[in-house]
DNA sequence: ATGAAAGCGCTAACAC
DNA sequence: GTGTTAGCGCTTTCAT
């Protein structure tokens, strides 16, 4: 049998509320009682049952962290800092990959939400139109959204790295280096980590007076199956082509694969600028110049901004952490 | 205000008892009342508390993932795996990453399960002396292992790669290109991953004759930063080392980092072989080959020993998926 | 087929 | 400083 209070205030000689105020510290006890408890509690290893206590205190403790591109290793990186920070704060993470699949994402938060597992969540959503989740929003269900977001909901907390300079740094660098037709491979065309690229790289490309051309830009899905077939197509039918700006760390995977099937050799045939910045981009030969995503510091904040909602509804921060680029070989030389 | 089943039991005009059954489909209700009652669920988007649900029925529909090495991209894809398959089992899944915390691991497994947070938990634990499970274990609680494990606890199931094979088999494709000193780069020394497969790696230089020697290990911790400095250890105390067995992916871009500082080329200078199989392994030039663990199917089958266990208190099946060697151009031609 | 009511384990208001 | 008790939202006997 599983031991409760009860019987931890039966063996102490004590009423339940003496117990809980102990175990709680809500109110002060006597020195002798309180040791006299916390030994009986010792000998059980009692624990108390957390879902009384949720039901009674319509708190669990717990935070949802909804992700939809994983396993990339930002995202993982992401996943593994939230993780972290909840552990810091005593809360327990219940963890969700959407496999970028819309409805189930919504499915998943209604449920979460409305059967009240959760104080929060954490959401990286598969696309920029949540808007769904207005009803949670009207409600105060605290939310913050992390690496993609929606404009819309300008009410939420909101961290994600600073993509618009992300992508107007990686352009200008390849820029720098003499480029004036730069392919893109992105993952998908209606979340902000694109959009946000993209407008830096068109601004970036406008400075040049470099025209901006969409039928520069394949779709590869974030998966190195799909950056492979997107910088073939691409490369295929623009021959002109001479560097790439690609959008993830599995694609960028997938891009070079695409490079050796077709003879290419970077930097000289072809440029490559990454972003995220995968643990192998440094051995791979050239090394791959990569913009980097501070995921760590981005998985923290963004813990911290949903501890922020929940304690208070105001809370509408919108945090961009700055990115840097990491310039290794396959640009071509500085 | 949050909507209860009486709210629900009210607008319909019937008990909660009939909501309630309703709900569950526990006892047949007639065709009206279903309907009316429905209706009313819909209208105000009505689900259960799960935290009343949990405290009455003693289960909560939850489980955990405990896991030690994370985010190395073996773990990763194990992780993915169970929690499609607890998607697909309508379980929520708590995620804790112990960052090889062998106390963060105990402390966590205590509380969850005392607290009666989850129904049954999946661990891949920090090392093969986990005896606390021991009065769980007693108790009856569900757990199974995963990936690494423990020889003394008998009776409960686990799921991982058949590591001694796999270590068999990668040290005879070494042994094939005719390489007699190979050193190994392992994680730690007490886990089940390290110790299967160097049983493995020592019963293929037997049976070739070749001497084991303990002074051709180095220890990398599981991390690229750890694989690179074991590495140069490694070679630069034993110059006679021709190929290196390297235990994990994180561990195997380090070690190429620490070839390339040491301006050693692979094949030539010295062969490679890989666990795990990262991403990027295929366009390392020259590739990579790698002993593949099928994370997939470890994490699924994992999820499913899990509900086996939690359905069967006898069921101690010990489950070792195949490995395969995947032959690419790190040890040389065939 | 449906309702009344007990009770899961806990917290907190209230009384002393 | 401590005990009594109501009640969180639900499931499930036991009646009817």
């Amino acid at each position: 049998m599983k031991v409760t209070m009860k019987d931890i205030a039966k063996e102490a000689n004590v009423s339940v509320a003496t117990v809980s105020r102990v175990i709680n510290g809500t109110k002060p006890t006597s020195e002798e009682t309180y040791k006299k408890i916390m030994d009986v509690i010792k000998k059980y290893n009692y624990v108390p049952n957390s879902s009384a206590q949720n039901l009674r205190q319509k708190n669990t403790k717990t935070a949802a962290l909804i992700v939809s591109s994983f396993p990339d290793s930002y995202i993982t990186n992401i996943t593994k800092a939230v993780g972290q920070r909840a552990r810091e704060y005593g809360y327990r993470l219940l963890f969700i990959d959407t496999n970028e699949q819309a409805d189930y994402e919504q499915e998943s938060i209604q449920l979460l939400t409305s059967s009240q597992m959760v104080d929060g969540l954490i959401l990286s959503p598969t696309s920029n139109n949540i808007d769904y989740l207005q009803p949670l929003i009207d409600k105060q269900f605290p939310i913050v959204l992390v690496n993609r977001y929606d404009p819309k909901l300008e009410t939420i907390p909101r961290v994600t790295a600073d993509d618009y300079q992300a992508g107007f740094d990686a352009t200008n660098h390849l820029l720098s280096h003499g480029h004036k037709h730069i392919g893109v491979v992105y993952n998908f065309p209606n979340v902000t980590t694109t959009i946000d690229r993209l407008n830096g790289y068109k601004e970036a490309l406008q400075l040049a007076g470099i025209p901006y051309r969409e039928d520069y830009f394949a779709q590869g899905f974030g998966t190195v199956e799909g950056g492979m077939r997107a910088t073939e197509r691409l490369l295929k039918s623009k021959p002109e082509v001479t560097a790439l700006f690609i959008q993830s760390d599995l694609m960028t995977i997938g891009a070079i694969s695409a490079l050796k099937n077709l003879s290419l050799k970077w930097p000289d045939d072809i440029s490559l600028i990454g972003f995220g910045d995968f643990e192998a981009s440094e051995i791979i030969e050239p090394p791959i110049t990569n913009v980097n995503l501070p995921p760590d510091t981005i998985g923290k904040t963004a813990f911290d901004a949903l501890l922020n909602k929940m304690s208070n509804p105001q809370y509408n921060r919108h945090i961009q952490l700055p990115t840097s680029l990491i310039v290794r070989k396959s640009c071509g030389s500085h």
